[in-house]
RNA sequence: GCCGACAUAGCUCAGGGGUAGAGCAACUGAUUCGUAAUCAGUAGGUCCUCGGUUCAAUUCCGAGUGUCGGCACCA
């Protein structure tokens, strides 16, 4: 005799066990229609499933949460049956939901090709439009690993013999197609629905590992309705333009080519904007506490052996040699926290130094794998706003929170206002005793509550020398970066003798913390133009006003309007081409300036100026000394800025 | 590194077994103009590299390099 209570509080008694379809039915026809699944005392399943005891039941419509994610699922279920028809002897893995869409993983000889797509997706819409039923069918263990395996199905077959022993075995059937899946699912293909499309093919290794066999993976998107699908895929047309590479090319930012790969030429614009990005951190960091060093670039290796990274990554890194010493093996450095402890062991070190912040625009090398590189922001040559904290053990909460403090000023200044932070504990090959990793992320932990800061869980990502806080920004087509990051060091002092003179006059090791804040100026920059689509605040444009003549009557007049906004240190251009002032404000615009100055007669006449703003088309027109006043103090970074 | 796609003028791209095109940019000349393209003309290409097939390859095939999308990697 099940009572079942609904979302508002009431309740509906049943003679006994009733399925979540008889339950909607008896509330009414609307609901009857609309329900997709039910969530039972919160646990998402099929509407199919029976009740069995008192309980609160929920209904997921389309328009809840829970419903895009299904449809999803669903979906990935849909082209797996599409692409096994199509396609005899392919074998199905796994294909889940994933942001905006879903992927399915196929073992095939031939991988698959964008070509096979069109084929593969009218295959999909037939069987949504066929609409069956999604069966839930609980297996025996042993009778569905012997299914999978007489069917050469043996990614199926793995997974279930994977699966732990007290785990529900259940398969789900639509008309003649059956896989194995935890569910839930929907009534049947045709919730699906019409508003999906495929969109590209991978490699992608068996279950994430390099060892295993590669699969044939298909990506998909798949929404509530067209007018959902049609939103997405224009974002996602959008979010092409905002790409770094072809803004960085547009602007004249910056290009990188063949004989130097991996590595960027700035051009002068784009190095001005670096060195505008760079001059404010200095000064943040400076404000911060942090002291700003210089190491060698070009470090034997037996310092990369004492530090344990030559073990571990020496062939990801440039090794040089001279023919004059055979004995000598040098390294182009791939990060500088050894060179930062042999600064901290220059003499005896007292506990009344620490924390001690040593900050560094460390120039670091890393022979990336070739497929890992992309534009400017996975690049073999790069910057690290790096320091390294050297500190007590009790410090390392207090520096924690500090550290939280600085980066989300500077996220905000630099326009971030929100990120995500992972929290990475220890990996599976890794430097330093279980106790010594208990003690750092236990720490790490304490400091992440006292900082308030919220992470998700990211297990086993850790450094190989300590767990880490990474500070994730996104790009303009939603891919995740690792830019900031905080890392507790217990290792590296002790293989490269740290030490201080304690309160109590005998030596003790100091605490690591690597940190970064931008990560790779090269990264970060990236992700900068992304984030404003090249239309950078006045602060931080490369050029931040261009004056314009309407006639050349009017030039010497721009020359003076461009030399009083230069006086007060802003980045100005002059345009006194023989053109129309509609092509040079159509131009400069294209060209993402934030400030046109337009000057005709009148103007120079008048000692004003026409300001102009990008993405807008009115104009103001001002007084000479107050525009420059004006833009001046706009174009001040925002740490310089006086107190409102 | 692995899977797939792509590589044509400075840029964006079209084309195609018989020696290559557009728009924009560049250059020259004219135009002095009030807030997103003034007009006319000129010039510009080992069609990524190497090899093969062919009477003939930029086009077809193979290898290499690079780029792009993923996967793996990321101290």
């Amino acid at each position: 005799m099940p009572a079942i209570t609904l979302p508002d509080g009431s309740v509906r008694h049943f003679a006994g066990p009733v399925t979540g379809t008889t339950v909607a039915a008896d509330i009414g026809p609307g609901l009857a229609r609309a329900a997709l699944a039910m969530k039972v005392d919160g646990r998402l399943v099929d509407l199919s499933r029976t009740i069995e005891d008192d309980a609160a039941v929920t209904f997921v419509t389309r328009k809840d949460p829970e419903a895009l994610e299904m449809i999803r699922h669903d979906t990935a279920h849909v082209l797996a049956e599409a692409v096994q028809s199509l396609f005899p002897g392919t074998q199905v893995t796994i294909g889940p939901p994933i942001e905006n869409g879903f992927y399915y993983d196929f073992a095939r000889n031939e991988p698959f090709t964008l070509e096979d797509l069109p084929a593969i997706e009218a295959r999909m819409r037939e069987i949504v439009a066929a609409n069956a039923p999604f069966m839930r069918e609980v297996w025996d263990r042993n009778d569905a690993i012997a299914f999978f395996q007489a069917r050469g199905e043996r990614y199926k077959a793995e997974l279930i013999q994977d699966l732990p022993v007290t785990e529900t075995i259940t398969l789900y059937r639509q008309g003649e197609w059956i896989d194995l899946c935890r569910g839930p699912h929907m009534r049947g293909t045709g919730d699906v629905g019409t508003a999906f499309k495929l969109q590209k093919v991978a490699g992608a290794y068996w279950r994430g590992d390099h060892r295993n066999a590669m699969l044939s993976r298909i990506y998909g998107t798949a929404w509530r309705d067209q007018k959902e699908l049609d939103a997405y895929l224009k974002m996602l047309e959008e979010a092409e333009q905002r790409d770094h590479r072809r803004i960085g090319r547009a602007m004249d930012l910056f290009h990188m080519q063949q004989e130097a790969q991996g590595s960027v030429f700035w051009h002068p614009k784009g190095w001005r904007l670096y060195r505008t990005v760079e001059a404010y951190m200095r000064r943040r960091q400076e404000a911060g506490g942090y002291d700003e060093v210089r190491t060698p670039q070009l470090v034997d290796r037996a310092l990369w052996e004492a530090s344990g990274h030559w073990e571990k990554f020496r062939h990801h890194m440039f090794i040089a040699t001279v023919e004059e010493e055979p004995d000598v093996t040098l390294a182009l450095k791939p990060m500088n926290c050894p060179c930062h402890v042999q600064i901290f062991n220059q003499g005896l070190r007292s506990y009344r130094e620490l924390p001690w912040r040593m900050a560094e625009f460390g120039s670091c090398h890393r022979y990336e794998p070739s497929g890992a590189l992309h534009g400017i922001m996975r690049v073999r040559a790069f910057t690290q706003d790096d320091a390294h904290i050297f500190c007590t053990e009790d410090q390392i909460t207090g520096e924690t929170v500090r550290f939280v403090a600085l980066l989300s000023a500077i996220y905000k200044d630099l326009g971030f206002e929100t990120f995500r932070v992972k929290f990475s504990d220890r990996p599976d090959m890794r430097a330093g005793t279980d106790a010594v990793w208990d003690q750092a992320e236990a720490a790490l932990k304490r400091a992440c509550a006292e900082a308030g800061v919220e992470y998700e869980l990211n297990p086993g990502e850790g450094a190989f020398y300590g767990p880490k806080l990474e500070f994730v920004l996104r790009d303009a087509i939603g891919r995740d970066w690792q830019c900031g990051t905080l890392q507790v060091d217990f290792v590296l002092p002790e293989r490269l003798g740290a030490e201080y003179i304690g309160e109590d006059g005998a030596r003790h090791r100091p605490v690591m913390l690597h940190r970064a804040i931008l990560g790779s100026f090269e990264r970060f920059l990236g992700i900068l133009i992304e984030q404003y689509a090249g239309r950078f605040p006045l602060w931080l444009a490369p050029v931040q006003v261009v004056v314009a003549p309407i006639v050349s009557d009017a030039n010497d007049y721009a020359e003076e309007v461009a030399a009083a906004l230069r006086a007060q240190g802003m980045n100005v251009a002059t345009d006194l081409r023989n053109e129309k002032i509609n092509a040079k404000v159509r131009e400069h615009s294209l060209a993402h300036v934030p400030v046109i100055a337009v000057v005709g007669r009148r103007e120079a006449e008048n000692r004003q100026v026409s300001l102009r703003r990008l993405g807008s088309d009115g104009q103001e027109v001002l007084a000479l000394d107050v525009a420059v006043a004006a833009l001046a103090a706009e174009a001040t970074p925002p740490d310089l800025r006086p107190a409102a």
